[in-house]
DNA sequence: CTCTCTTGGTTGACACATCACCCATCCTGC
DNA sequence: GCAGGATGGGTGATGTGTCAACCAAGAGAG
């Protein structure tokens, strides 16, 4: 394909960065892992739905256009669709005309869905709290937002394919 | 169902740990999701492949059991007898049956697999480095190692349901 | 030797994510 | 006013992960 991109010698990882990215990717799995389990067992909803409806209730119109909730979450606009459409039929969220523009549509909360994250929240929050942040100094916390910055950072820059 | 774990007023988070936790991830989330992409089509491998292979190579002996390898990569045994039997589907593994224990059974990696793996790692490895090393400097590797394994030391203690 | 408990592993139903493709509706040039 | 592309959004197949339930084989206790 474009082997130009693998030089017969890769830039293997030091020793300090392998062990970095193997307890990385053990801890983010972990992580989300249980915060969805505790989050399902808790409150019936997955993470990706506590996403959307927080989402949702932080706009003060509590309506979106469904790619432009897409584009904010990061997400795909065809997982955003099958989600909607999932949510929608749970009575989370609702869909709505869009006069404006023929094929649009909003997306907006219902009560039901009100009602699910401010219930969901609380919970939500203490655990996180008791997972994560009771386990870091305030100094881990800025390291993690600034890595985690950087790395954002990283991928949302072009990727250079070819670097002389 | 348990009010306790829900005080009155839940620890909400403070404005810094609130943008950590969501950057953190947002971050999570894009590095898996373009990682995954691009192995699978640099590779035709899942993440989730490319760690059960490189696990198996990890091995002197390349067979481990399957509930084994399961605590090995933190995976609930459902998940992996179904990944496994993608796996088998597809030629990169092979199932062995277990003298000593009539229920058991090895798992032992293939050629192909041994190969789609030699194949994989130099590109993936690469990626890993220009999408998150090349973003950090020596001490912000340190510190996501240390986060990380500050947050899976909190994840394997017993969580206090009820601390007065 | 049987009765029960545990362990190793599978299965089926369902939720979720991605890819590739489709359809309808704007918008623009002419 | 209409041909053709861009945009908003849905669909279906497939791979992936979870839960709950299941089954078969070992391990002890009586």
């Amino acid at each position: 394909m474009n082997d130009i991109d693998t030089p017969a010698e890769p830039r293997w990882l030091s020793d300090t960065e392998q062990h970095a990215w193997r307890v990385f990717l053990r801890m983010q799995g972990q992580l989300i892992t249980r915060l969805g389990r505790e989050l399902q067992a808790d409150s019936d909803l997955s993470i990706a739905d506590y996403d959307v409806l927080v989402h949702l209730t932080d706009l003060a119109g509590g309506r979106r256009r469904i790619l432009e909730l897409a584009r904010e979450l990061d997400w795909e606009k065809s997982r955003m669709s099958h989600h909607l459409a999932r949510m929608a039929k749970r009575g989370l969220i609702a869909r709505e005309e869009c006069p404006a523009d023929g094929r649009g549509a909003f997306i907006a909360i219902t009560p039901a869905g009100q009602a699910a994250i401010e219930e969901a929240a609380p919970r939500h929050v203490e655990l996180v709290r008791r997972m994560v942040f009771d386990a870091l100094t305030p100094e881990q916390v800025a390291a993690l937002g600034t890595v985690s910055e950087q790395i954002l950072k990283q991928l949302d820059a072009p990727q250079p394919s070819c670097e002389g």
